[in-house]
RNA sequence: GGGGUCUUAGCUCAGCUGGGAGAGCAUCUGCCUUACAAGCAGAGGGUCAUAGGUUCGAGCCCUAUAGGCCCCACCA
C-alpha cells in the first residue's frame, strides 16, 4: 500500500493537494468531442462583488455534485465558469468606496470611473472563484468568463440591435419605478412591496361653478396615500355609472393651492366601492393614473426632480424633499379647509430591492423590450414538458409571471455595464440602433453623433449566458456541440430575473432552449429559519465551516435532507454528524487498508465468496442501481442519505464486523481473501457513489486503496449487474442478523455484563436454517457474544430453564440459570405473543378481505401470505416454548 | 385581491408514482470490544394539524376548516 491513513480524518492537509492535483491533470476541461455525449452546466455567475455564502455553496455544491456524476458515467462534462458584472450592485460599491475618498462620482466622469470600476473588478473580481474552488467546485476555468467580457459585450450589442430591429425593443415615455437614491430607472422585477404604517388623507375639492367660480359648498372628496402629487393632478375621476357623481359629469373642480381647473373625467379604474369612489388624476406620479390620462389625453405634469424633489412645477414648493413637500402641502390645505380628515393606513409601498428607497413612479424616456412576443416559447416549452422545471410547482409560479407579463424596462441610468447602443444626432435628433457608432447621421448626415448615456439591465446580458459563454454570436463548435447545456441549477428566488429571461433569449436568438432541466433549491436559513443576512449579522461563513470541517462536510451538510426547492436550516451540529460521517469512512477504510497490509488481495474464485459476501455485494448492488435512479432524477438527498446508510450501518456496523473473525484467522487464507477482496471492492464502489458529494475524502483513500486508477473523479460509475444479485444470501443473512438483534436486546435487558460470554443453542427443524446459521457460525458467535453456538433440531441437552428468542424459523436458547426469572421470561414472551396477535389479526384480516384479495395486485397479495406464514410459524413457537415454561 | 407552500418523534427535517411511519440531534441504559468515544450495543418517544370524502387500502389523492411561511398584484 502506498500510503498510511493518519487517525482521524484531517481535511485540510488534503483538500488543496488535491484540488491543485486536479487542475494540474486537467480532469475538469472539457473539449469538443463527437465521440462523446456532452452534459453541460452554465454556473449561475456569480457577482464580482460577491463574497461565496451558504447559498452559493448550496447551488454550486447542487452543480458540482451533478457534473461529477455525469463525469464518472462517461459524458463530456462542462461546467461553465464566470462571473457577472452586476451592474447596479457594483456601481453601488464603487460609489461607496469613493465617497470614503470624498469623491463624487459625476466629479470624476465617467471615464475615470469605469476605470475604477474596472480595477475593482480586478481587484476583487477572483475573490469568489477561488472561494468556489475551496468547495471542490469542477469547474472548466479554462472557459472562465464574465459579462463585460469582450465576447459577451459583441453578444448584448448583436441582441440589442436585432431586437430593435424586431421591433422587439422600443423607446417610450412611460411610468417607470425611479429610485431617487441610485439616481436610476429599475425593472419591475426589482421593486419590492413592503407593507408600511402611512396615512390615508381626505381632502376635497371645490367643484367650479357655470360661471367659473369655485363653489364654496359644494366638493368633491376623495382620499390619497401620497398628497404631495396634487401638484401634478391634471383631473378627477369617477366611475361613469357612478350615480352620486352623475352631476358632475363634464363639469370641472379647482385644484387648490395650484389653482388650476381640471376636468371631472369618468373611467371605469374607478371603483366605487373604495373611499368615496373618487380617485384624483396625476398622471405624471402613477402608473394607473398615467394610463387613464392616456386615455383621456390629459395633460402630464412631471413635479418632480430625480433626486424626488419638487421641481419648478411645484410651484413655492420646488426644491422641497417629497415628504417635506407632503407635510407642507398638508397643512397647507388644512388652512384651507380642504382637508378632511387623515386616518391611519398601512399599504404596500414599492421601495428597490438593493438600497430599500421608496421608489417613485415617474414618466421617463426610457428602453422597453416587449414581452408579448417573446414570452410565448417560453411558456410552451414549460407546457409542452420540453424544458422540466423541479419540483413542479415552479411552473405554476413560473405562469403566474408569464400570463402578467409586462415590458422590460432595460435602461439604467448607470455606468457601470452595457452601453446602450443607440446614438442621437444632434442636429435632426434622429436615433439610431447600430452595432457600431455611425460616422455620421444617415437621417440628416450631421456629425453630431452622441451615444445614448445609458446602460442594460445586469440581467439583460445574464439572460445570453448559456449561449454567450459558448461563443455567440459567432458560430463556434462548442455552441453546436453544448448547446443547449442540460441543467440550469439555481434558488427559486431569481426565477423571474434570470431563468425566465434565459428561456426567452435562447429560443429567440438560437432558436432553441438553453437547458432541459431546471433544479431549484431554497434559501439557506440560520438555525431560527431566519434569512441569513449582513443587517442581522447571523449569516454563516461557508469558508469558516470549510475551515473547520471540511468542504466534504459542508457539502454533505448542506445536501443531506433536502428536498428541491425547499428552504433548509443551518445547524452545526448537522455540520458536525457530516464531519463524524467522513471520519466514519476514513476509519473504515483504515482499517481495510490495515488489513490488506502485505497481502496480496486477487479476485476470489465462484466458489470462495462467502454467504456475507455476497450478501453485502449485492446490497451494494441494489444501493448502485437506486442511487443512480435518485441522482437521475435530481433527487440528491434521498441519494446520498442512502450512501449514508450503506456505509454506516450495512458496511461499517455489519459487515467489517461479520467479517472480522475471518480477517483475523490465519489458518483460512482463501477465506480471508475473499473478505479482503469483498471489503475492498465494495468500500471502492461505495466511495465512487459518494464521491459527488464528498470528492476529497473519497479520492484521498481511492488513491490509497489501490494504484491501478489515478483518480477516483475520472473512474467509472459503479453499474448494477444482474450478476450481483444474491437473493438467497439476502434473506439468509438477514435472519442472522435478526438473530443478533434478538441475543444483544437479551442480554441487555438482562443486563448481562458484555464481557461475559454464554452459550448460545439455535434450534429450528428448516435444514435451511440450520446450514445458514451453520455457514454464519464464526461471525454469529462473534457478533452475538456467545462463547459457543450449537445449531439442532431440537431442544435435547438445553437447561429448561433457558432464555429464548423467537426468530422466524427458529428459537434461540441462552442458558442463564442462575440470571432468569421464569415468571419475568414467561412476561416477556405473552409480550411477544400478544404482538404477534396483532400482526396476524391485520394480515387475516386483509386476506379474507374479498375486495382486497380481488383488487390488490398479485404481489402484494403474495407479500402478505408469506407474512401471514412467517407470523403463524413464530407464534407456533411462542405458544411452544410458553408451554414449556409453564 | 390572486397564487404557492407548510403543519410527521422534544428540536430540525426526509418520506420518490397510495401497500405495515424514517434520519440526524436531544433523552435514557450499558460499553475505552486491537478502524473509529467524531465511536459501539440497546431503549424510550409519533391518533403524520382538524373534519369529511375517494379507495380493498391514505402521511401521500379530493373538499372544507384552523394556524404558519412565501411569491405576485396599481386599489387611490
Amino acid at each position: 500500500m502506498s500510503r498510511e491513513l493518519a487517525k482521524t480524518y484531517d481535511p485540510k492537509g488534503i483538500e488543496d493537494r488535491l484540488y491543485q492535483k486536479w487542475l494540474d491533470k486537467k480532469y475538469f476541461h472539457a473539449e469538443v468531442d463527437r465521440s462523446r455525449k456532452p452534459f453541460t452546466i452554465v454556473i449561475p455567475p456569480p457577482n464580482i462583488t460577491g463574497q461565496l455564502h451558504m447559498g452559493h455553496a448550496l447551488d454550486n455544491t447542487m452543480q458540482d455534485i451533478l457534473i461529477r456524476f455525469k463525469r464518472m458515467q462517461g459524458y463530456n462534462a462542462l461546467w461553465q465558469p464566470g462571473t457577472d458584472h452586476a451592474s447596479i450592485a457594483t456601481e453601488v460599491k464603487i460609489i461607496e468606496k469613493l465617497k470614503g475618498e470624498g469623491i463624487d462620482k459625476h466629479d470624476l466622469g465617467r471615464e475615470k470611473f469605469l476605470e475604477r470600476a474596472w480595477d475593482w473588478k480586478k481587484e476583487y473580481g477572483g475573490r469568489i472563484i477561488s472561494q468556489l474552488k475551496k468547495l471542490g467546485s469542477s469547474c472548466d476555468w479554462d472557459r472562465e468568463r464574465f459579462t463585460m467580457d469582450e465576447g459577451c459585450n459583441k453578444a448584448v450589442t448583436e441582441v440589442f440591435v436585432k431586437m430593435h430591429e424586431k421591433g422587439y425593443i422600443y423607446k417610450g415615455a412611460r411610468i417607470v419605478n425611479w429610485c431617487p437614491v441610485c439616481n436610476t430607472s429599475i425593472s419591475d422585477a426589482e421593486v419590492e412591496y413592503q407593507e408600511q404604517a402611512g396615512h390615508l388623507w381626505h381632502i376635497k375639492y371645490p367643484v367650479m361653478r357655470e360661471d367659473g367660480t369655485p363653489s364654496d359648498t359644494e366638493f368633491l372628496t376623495f382620499a390619497t396615500t401620497r398628497p404631495e402629487t396634487m401638484l401634478g393632478d391634471t383631473a378627477v375621476a369617477i366611475h361613469p355609472e357612478d350615480e352620486r357623481y352623475a352631476h358632475l359629469i363634464g363639469r370641472s373642480v379647482l385644484l387648490p393651492i395650484v389653482n388650476r381647473v381640471i376636468p371631472v373625467v369618468t373611467d371605469t379604474y374607478v371603483d366605487r366601492e373604495f373611499g368615496t369612489g373618487v380617485v384624483k388624476i396625476t398622471p405624471a406620479h402613477d402608473p394607473n393614473d398615467f394610463e387613464v390620462g392616456k386615455r383621456h389625453d390629459l395633460p402630464v405634469i412631471n413635479i418632480m426632480n430625480d433626486d424626488a424633489t419638487i421641481n419648478e412645477n411645484g410651484g413655492k414648493y420646488a426644491g422641497m424633499d417629497r415628504y417635506e413637500a407632503r407635510k407642507a402641502i398638508v397643512e397647507e390645505l388644512d388652512r384651507q379647509g380642504l382637508l378632511v380628515k387623515i386616518e391611519d393606513y398601512t399599504h404596500n409601498v414599492g421601495t428597490h430591492d438593493r438600497c430599500k428607497t421608496t421608489v417613485e413612479p415617474l414618466v421617463k424616456e426610457q428602453w422597453f423590450v416587449r414581452m408579448e412576443e417573446l414570452i410565448k416559447p417560453a411558456v410552451e416549452a414549460v407546457k409542452n414538458g420540453s424544458i422540466r422545471l423541479i419540483p413542479d410547482r415552479m411552473e405554476k409560479i413560473y405562469y403566474n409571471w408569464t400570463d402578467n407579463i409586462r415590458d422590460w424596462c432595460i435602461s439604467r441610468q448607470l455606468w457601470w455595464g452595457h452601453r446602450i447602443p443607440a446614438y442621437y444626432c444632434g442636429d435632426c435628433g434622429e436615433v439610431t440602433v447600430a452595432r457600431e457608432m455611425p460616422k455620421m447621421c444617415p437621417k440628416c448626415g450631421g456629425t453630431h453623433i452622441t451615444q445614448d448615456p445609458d446602460t442594460l439591465d445586469t440581467w439583460f446580458s445574464s439572460a445570453l449566458w448559456p449561449f454567450e459563454t459558448l461563443g455567440w454570436p459567432e458560430k463556434t463548435e462548442d455552441l453546436d456541440y453544448f448547446y443547449p447545456t442540460d441543467v440550469l441549477v439555481t434558488g427559486y428566488d431569481i426565477i423571474f430575473f434570470w431563468v425566465i429571461r434565459m428561456i426567452f433569449s435562447g429560443y429567440e436568438h438560437m432558436g432553441e432552449k438553453p437547458f432541459h432541466t431546471v433544479l431549484f433549491h431554497g434559501l439557506v436559513r440560520d438555525s431560527q429559519g431566519r434569512k441569513m443576512s449582513k443587517s442581522l449579522g447571523n449569516g454563516i461563513d461557508p469558508l469558516e465551516i470549510i475551515d473547520k470541517y471540511g468542504a466534504d462536510a459542508l457539502r454533505l451538510t448542506l445536501i443531506t435532507g433536502n428536498a428541491p426547492g425547499n428552504d433548509m436550516r443551518f445547524y452545526y451540529e448537522r455540520v458536525e454528524n457530516s464531519r463524524n460521517f467522513a471520519n466514519k469512512v476514513w476509519n473504515a477504510s483504515r482499517f481495510i487498508l490495515m488489513n490488506m497490509e502485505g497481502k496480496n488481495v486477487t479476485e476470489p474464485g465462484a466458489g470462495e465468496l462467502q454467504p456475507v459476501d455476497k450478501w453485502i455485494l449485492s446490497k451494494l448492488n441494489t444501493l448502485v442501481k437506486d442511487v443512480t435512479e435518485n441522482m437521475e432524477s435530481f433527487e440528491l438527498g434521498i441519494a446520498v442519505q442512502k450512501v449514508y446508510d450503506f456505509i454506516w450501518d450495512e458496511f461499517c456496523d455489519w459487515y467489517i464486523e461479520m467479517v472480522k473473525p475471518r480477517l483475523y484467522n490465519s489458518d483460512d487464507a482463501e477465506s480471508r481473501n475473499a473478505a479482503l477482496w469483498t471489503l475492498k471492492s465494495v468500500l471502492i464502489d461505495a466511495l465512487k457513489l459518494l464521491h459527488p458529494y464528498m470528492p476529497f475524502i473519497t479520492e484521498e483513500i481511492f488513491c490509497t486503496l489501490q494504484t491501478e486508477e489515478e483518480s477516483i473523479m475520472i473512474s467509472s460509475w459503479p453499474v448494477f449487474s444482474e450478476s450481483r444479485v444474491y437473493e438467497k444470501e439476502e434473506k439468509d443473512i438477514e435472519i442472522l442478523k435478526e438473530a443478533v438483534r434478538g441475543i444483544r436486546n437479551i442480554r441487555s435487558e438482562m443486563n448481562v455484563a458484555p464481557g461475559r460470554k454464554a452459550g448460545v443453542y439455535v434450534v429450528s427443524t428448516d435444514l435451511g436454517i440450520r446450514n445458514t446459521f451453520a455457514e454464519g457460525k464464526l461471525f454469529f458467535a462473534s457478533l452475538a457474544n456467545a462463547s459457543e453456538v450449537e445449531i439442532q433440531e431440537d431442544k435435547t441437552g438445553i437447561e429448561k430453564d433457558a432464555v429464548s428468542v423467537v426468530i422466524p424459523g427458529a428459537t434461540l436458547y441462552i442458558p442463564f440459570a442462575e440470571l432468569v426469572d421464569i415468571a419475568q421470561e414467561i412476561q416477556r414472551l405473552e409480550k411477544e405473543k400478544s404482538r404477534l396477535e396483532g400482526e396476524l389479526a391485520r394480515v387475516n384480516g386483509m386476506l379474507s378481505n374479498e375486495r382486497f384479495l380481488s383488487k390488490a395486485p398479485e404481489e402484494k397479495v403474495a407479500q402478505e401470505k408469506e407474512k401471514l406464514a412467517r407470523y403463524t410459524r413464530m407464534m407456533e413457537q411462542v405458544e411452544t416454548r410458553l408451554a414449556q415454561l409453564k
